[in-house]
DNA sequence: CGGACTTTGGTGACCAAGTCACCAAGGCCT
DNA sequence: AGGCCTTGGTGACTTGGTCACCAAAGTCCG
């Protein structure tokens, strides 16, 4: 059925009809198989993505060749922070990358632009996931400073499990997404490993004591 | 003359003149003492700042209770990432510090929103600075992961230094900016010293040969 | 003026994390 | 089987952050 994708944006759902349908005509749905470029710096966005299936990475190639990674696109959020530049008619500086399959709806710049002027409702939607961003990158920036590496990295494995507490990931993977070196996530895992919170093998990280981590995360959090 | 501020900012020039009247009718100058608190978290920001004189400086509290430099606001800026609390009704995470006496005009939310429906060049306005801070975060977070504290540090007091050459802030006030400790700061300044790039006396620094740290800047922005 | 207090800066010891230079084991391809 | 690439492990070293001090300079007041 068209346009039943609103309902996956409760932020959308109070849109008066006319605006929706404007929204629905005006956009359409893509799907990009895993590992495809969804944005990159020196191209200009033209589209604003909202993500219905999988996820995306947003990282920054910095001057010194490497990259940090900033923040994670899920379903049901969008690639937001791109529409800025889109409007500005700049170049992002940062890459999206698909980290799964990803089917997105695109709304193209005009549009978004014409959404923006003509719907609160769409404004405030728009407004609110900036919002979102900006605080996580914040949050990123203060974690970063003062947060210790075997913190984050407990953190950000309790965030990749899956179900059956499997992280997918191999400890260079790992230290990208954390901005350190592969030598300090293989360090901490022994850590873990030797503390009994964790078991690994080969690009697998096996969560065995959750507790422990969890312990870890919060002591740390809690130094409020 | 009423309205001229618009002049100071060039991405406000081409507003047609139903909506600078509007702008100027719906908006105040203000002036606020040096060290006031411009905006605060947990209080939702129902202004946007356009700063004519002064500069405020943005940070973040940490949950830890400690406080990271995000950016700093000059002149014929705006603090424009407060707008996306404002819109979206949420409060502002990070704090912002008048650094000196400081006038800007207010625009109020409603004004604000009204603006950003109605006017195409507006939007592009707001948009245009939303992307340049954002650009300045996610080149603030590759600093931090990669540059080293004495590139990060000559750097920082290339930029403060007045026209005399002379920075004037503590030892303690660059950590905070760095988002380092105050032994760090000590011990690079006095390597610097050593070098005979800086000269030092309670609460400044004097660049006393700016090719030095100029050279060191260069060298490793040149790394790419 | 003199003494107490505060602010600023300096130091050494220590720990955490990033870097460098390797090596070894596992998996893949032909 | 042999070669190659990916992944992970390790030790030595450097950089940066933390802790616990102390000393010098400035400030406030009696």
């Amino acid at each position: 059925m068209v346009g039943t994708w609103i309902n996956k944006f409760p932020g959308l759902s109070r849109l008066p009809d006319d605006v929706r349908s404007e929204l629905e005509a005006g956009s359409q749905i893509v799907s990009v198989p895993a590992a495809t470029q969804v944005f990159a710096p020196g191209q200009s966005a033209d589209n604003l993505l909202l993500l219905l299936d999988g996820t995306v990475r947003v990282q920054q190639k910095s001057e010194t060749g490497r990259e940090v990674f900033l923040y994670r696109v899920h379903a049901g959020e969008s690639c937001v922070l791109t529409t800025a530049c889109m409007l500005a008619f700049e170049d992002y500086s940062a890459d999206g990358v698909a980290e799964t399959d990803v089917t997105a709806v695109a709304i193209p710049r005009t549009t978004f632009d014409n959404l923006v002027a003509k719907s609160p409702v769409f404004r405030e939607f728009v407004f609110t996931a900036y919002s979102r961003r900006i605080r996580d990158l914040f949050t990123l920036v203060d974690d970063i400073v003062f947060q210790r590496m075997d913190v984050r990295l407990a953190s950000r494995l309790l965030e990749l499990a899956d179900e059956s507490g499997v992280v997918h990931a191999t400890h260079a993977v790992l230290a990208k997404e954390l901005g350190t070196a592969r030598e300090v996530i293989s360090r901490t895992l022994a850590e873990f490993h030797r503390r009994g919170w964790v078991a690994q093998s080969r690009g697998e990280v096996h969560l065995i004591g959750r507790a422990g981590l969890d312990r870890l995360v919060r002591s740390a959090g809690a130094q409020a």
